[in-house]
DNA sequence: GCAAATGTCGCCGTTTGA
DNA sequence: CGGATCAAACGGCGACAT
């Protein structure tokens, strides 16, 4: 039986990089991905178009992601643009185009697969990969798939390769771009210890935050840490988590297929909108993201068993409902009749600023009661486009 | 004042049915 | 019959991830 051997490969810079494919003469420029979905990436001014600088945004976007030359002036995923803009005002400033993304994640992944074909799927960029089977010593494979991925791509990506996920995810990042990390267990002191703790994957800023309470900042600390302490902090269940993470031991499954568990839409608006001085525009919306949910259900052929949706207050407090239907639909009015009950039962007494509607308890959609108005869902669908 | 969009998972309290 | 109990579902919510 060959030792368990598992990649986890990260594209470099993803959606950044596809747009440098697109706009070579960015290269080596701070290049930011972010904002509205806003259209033309650029601008006209004095009769000459030139690329969106970061100086000229106004509004509340955030940093999708940026270039490595942009990370070098401070910019990061999540930033407010706003803050982006006064550290990096000359980066350039490019609209999302997820079409191309997926397109071009649809490619890298066929490579892979025609080198490993066991690979679970971690979002639109990132993929682990079960080499366990593969024959070849792992930095030659791990040199092959990223040429792989580079010549169906033009895109260069990062791989980690040691006995588990949770190992090869934190040596992905360790040397990127163009990254890659071999890793096994003798290793983890030197390796991974020195790391803070936040380099795990499941440790978030809450997480860290109490650990660094406890004088816990790096993975060696969270070693060392007494079991019991941990447990009395941070309960049985996450603590023992804690404490085998910390020591490189984690999951090797790799999930090859799965099915979604939910299906949202959500919207931040350009201001806040008060609930009663602004009700039209709220509902108006509020109806379009059932539409665009009931759609998303119907081109993946779910329906739901339950309906949800999600406030965020102009003082950032989140609030969610749900409701469960007497039976699964997929149908816009009965989701937009399920969502205005959900609506019902919240206190609004502040401002706005996001508002989202989400399908749980998918099932398939067995078109069953699909097959009565599949027209008139056409035509409901029709107006809320765009 | 400044903080997107989408999705997964785990925990907890409550309800419900047996 | 009353009460104890248990499992499953539901609903809310927070943490975390890309």
């Amino acid at each position: 039986m060959n030792p368990t051997r598992i990649a986890h490969l990260d594209m470099d810079a993803f959606y950044a990089s596809v747009e440098l494919l697109r706009y070579p003469e960015l290269r080596g420029r701070p290049v930011v991905i972010g904002g509205r979905q806003a259209g033309a990436p650029l601008i006209r001014r004095n009769g000459i178009c030139r690329f969106a600088q970061l100086r000229d945004y106004a509004g509340r976007g955030v940093v999708t992601t940026c270039t490595y030359e942009a990370r070098a002036l401070g910019v990061s995923s999540g930033m407010g643009l706003m803050k982006a803009a006064r550290l990096a005002p000359d980066a350039i400033l490019l609209p999302a185009d997820f079409e191309a993304y997926r397109h071009y994640s649809a490619r890298f992944k066929a490579a892979v697969s025609e080198i490993a074909p066991k690979i679970e799927n971690r979002g639109i960029d990132e993929i682990y990969i079960d080499l366990t089977d593969v024959p070849g010593d792992s930095r030659a494979l791990g040199h092959r798939i990223q040429q792989a991925v580079l010549d169906a791509t033009g895109l260069s990506c990062s791989i980690g390769i040691t006995p588990n996920k949770l190992l090869s995810k934190i040596c992905s990042d360790l040397h990127k771009p163009n990254g890659l990390t071999l890793l096994d267990m003798a290793g983890v002191p030197a390796r991974i210890w020195p790391l803070p703790v936040e380099r795990i994957n499941g440790i978030g800023p809450k997480a860290t935050a109490k650990l660094a309470g406890l004088g816990i900042a790096t993975i060696a600390d969270l070693a060392q840490a007494d079991p019991g302490m941990l447990q009395r902090h941070f309960g049985p269940s996450y603590a023992s988590w804690l404490h085998r993470a910390a020591h490189g031991e984690g999951d090797a499954a790799v999930i090859t297929h799965s099915e979604p568990k939910s299906i949202s839409r959500e919207t931040t608006f350009e201001r806040d909108l008060h609930p009663r001085h602004d009700r039209g525009t709220l509902s108006d919306i509020f109806t379009r993201l059932c539409w665009l949910v009931a759609e998303d259900l119907r081109h993946k052929g779910y329906c739901a068993r339950t309906i949800g949706i999600k406030l965020r207050f102009d003082d950032f407090r989140t609030v969610t409902r749900d409701l469960s239907l007497p039976a699964a639909s997929a149908e816009p009015a009965v989701i937009r009749r399920a969502a205005g009950a959900c609506l019902k039962r919240v206190r609004l007494d502040r401002r706005l600023r996001l508002l989202g509607v989400r399908a749980s308890g998918l099932c398939a959609a067995g078109n069953a009661s699909q097959a009565d108005l599949p027209l008139q869902g056409e035509l409901a669908i029709g107006p809320a486009d765009r």
